[in-house]
DNA sequence: ACCACCGGTTGAAACGTTTCAACAGCGACC
DNA sequence: GGTCGCTGTTGAAACGTTTCAACCGGTGGT
């Protein structure tokens, strides 16, 4: 249906080899003829079959990205930023929801080898996975945002997330809280999620330990700032205001967070930078036909905003 | 250096045709061949290339998804939506942001023919846009959502922006508002958008005009849900309340609509059945060899909650 | 006058699949 | 005993590119 390269041949009077040297100026081609075949392909419409061309280079041009879940602000933008710097670099970009099941993961990243992407992208990796070996050992580069790393050959963009945790408790402390609690989404995510653990360590360090639900707790701190948002929601249908009754913590800073409704505390992840630092580890490790194996740090920041205050006179 | 059908062949002493019968059921093969074949797969961690697949059955297994923002939560569902459908089907989905930007949306068009994607689905497609026929000249099926379709061959998913409209414009009315204004978000969308023209309409049968500025007006009809909770925080900013001081409407109701401090009145879209529905009739556009050539219409609600309240008495 | 080189062009071999016609062996049927 | 029809298996031709070695005619140097 389409036209192919032959065609476009054909129509000028060239060959094949001709018609593809004027596309990539991968040799020189005398200027009258330059002009024929131009306007052979303006006529036919023709459009250059990137299968093919993936197939013979043995490169497609392709990164994957595999998030958790799309709907949340904090991965899509950070989606949306590896694409857009891809895209400069002429990749195009395969998502892959994995909507927190190991499972679904697992198949994802099949489908990813199938299609035979150039390097793969997780902004959010189930810690200790196998999932990257089994790219790693195909010689595609993958990049992970991810505490530590369990693989030499794996690229790291690591968020201390120990600090963080560290910073959100001493603000709690410092407002006289005590009894605090975590908060994940109810979805599998907890097993591969530092989170928690992160604030069992920081507690830990002031002698105390997390309290088991959030009815318990005078102050809340959630995997992310979209659970924090729903929980605002559902604390204050029970009737607990917020912060006069229970305060809550967020993390990552989606834009909402700020709104002067929401105004929800929580811990700045650079999600834009982040995906650009991905997507540009991820690049120059297939540009250079190596891994990636590499690692820089992220910056957190506590942003304080009014979802926590002080804790109440008579618990 | 990943293993090929060639290295199984070899490896299980028989031809890459039996491999081929092996993996796909399609011809009979004997059980003692079929079992050494794949034994060999596993122990090479063959995994099929969808590359050279693709090439030779001239069809990718892919669609691409056109949309103007990833970061609006009702455009990310209804993609989201797009590919757990096509999933079930084997198909992958190539997500295309255009970032509301003509230019970026035909660059991206190009790169998804490029790809040589099986089917196409705009959810927002630019009204009278020649980027359709781009396509459809090609075979290649497309769904767009919109209210009206400019070409035979396009599929539909027709929303009636206009009842829609006519439904808010009379809840407001009811509510006393006469100064009604219209905000659109900042990017180059205002050509694109159907919802200022169906308010002007709505406002005219009852003898009024929108009003110019958001600053004039008792109330805001927004052109979806993500600039109305923006306008929210603006307008309180700025010292006006609502709904005591102005009363504000979005579109789509996502999610976040219904949170306790959003509350924001607006018109339902199915965002979820609308991806489910667009992915159905391009697959099975696909499946036919035909271009999905279809119209269904989409039921909006009128959702009423507290970001709408009688008019001020003293404007 | 010869050779070397250079700009321009091309044929053909890949890349990893699918698919089709062909064929080998073999039991069954008349 | 020849023919038919099965079940398994295979060689080879595509699919649309890229790329490399080869070729051709002309020009400049010696």
């Amino acid at each position: 249906m389409s036209a192919t390269m032959r065609d476009v041949a054909r129509r000028s009077g060239v060959s094949v080899a001709t018609v593809s040297n004027v596309l990539h100026n991968t040799a020189p081609v005398a200027e009258p003829t330059r002009l024929r075949v131009l306007e052979a392909i303006e006529q036919l419409g023709y459009r250059q079959n990137e299968v093919a061309r993936s197939l013979k280079r043995q490169t497609t041009h392709t990164l994957g990205v595999s998030i958790p879940d799309s709907l949340n602000p904090f991965h899509a933008t950070l989606a949306l930023e590896v694409e857009r710097r891809a895209h400069r670099d002429g990749f195009a970009v395969l998502v892959a929801e994995t909507e927190n099941d190991p499972e679904t993961e697992m198949a994802q990243v099949r489908a990813l080898v199938g299609r035979r992407v150039d390097g793969v992208i997780f902004p959010a990796v189930t810690a200790g996975s196998a999932i990257p070996s089994e790219l790693l050992d195909r010689g595609i580069p993958v990049v992970v945002v991810s505490f530590e790393g369990q693989d030499e050959r794996l690229g790291i963009i690591a968020v201390d997330e120990f600090a963080a945790m560290d910073e959100v408790v001493e603000h709690l402390l410092s407002l006289g809280h005590r009894r605090i609690a975590f908060a994940h989404s109810g979805q599998q995510e907890e097993q591969v999620d530092i989170r928690p653990e992160a604030l069992r360590v920081a507690l830990a360090r002031r002698g105390l330990e997390p309290v088991a639900g959030v009815d318990a707790a005078t102050a809340v701190c959630c995997t992310n700032d979209v659970v924090a948002i729903a929980l605002l929601d559902e604390m204050e249908r029970g009737g607990r205001r917020v912060p006069q009754d229970v305060s809550v913590v967020g993390f990552d800073d989606i834009p909402l967070a700020a709104h002067r409704r929401i105004d929800l505390t929580t811990v700045r992840q650079p999600a834009r930078e982040m995906g650009r630092l991905a997507a540009e580890m991820v690049l120059s490790a297939i540009a250079d036909r190596r891994h990636a194996a590499e690692r820089v740090m992220i910056e957190t920041e506590l942003i304080v905003r009014g979802s926590t205050g002080p804790v109440a006179e008579a618990a």
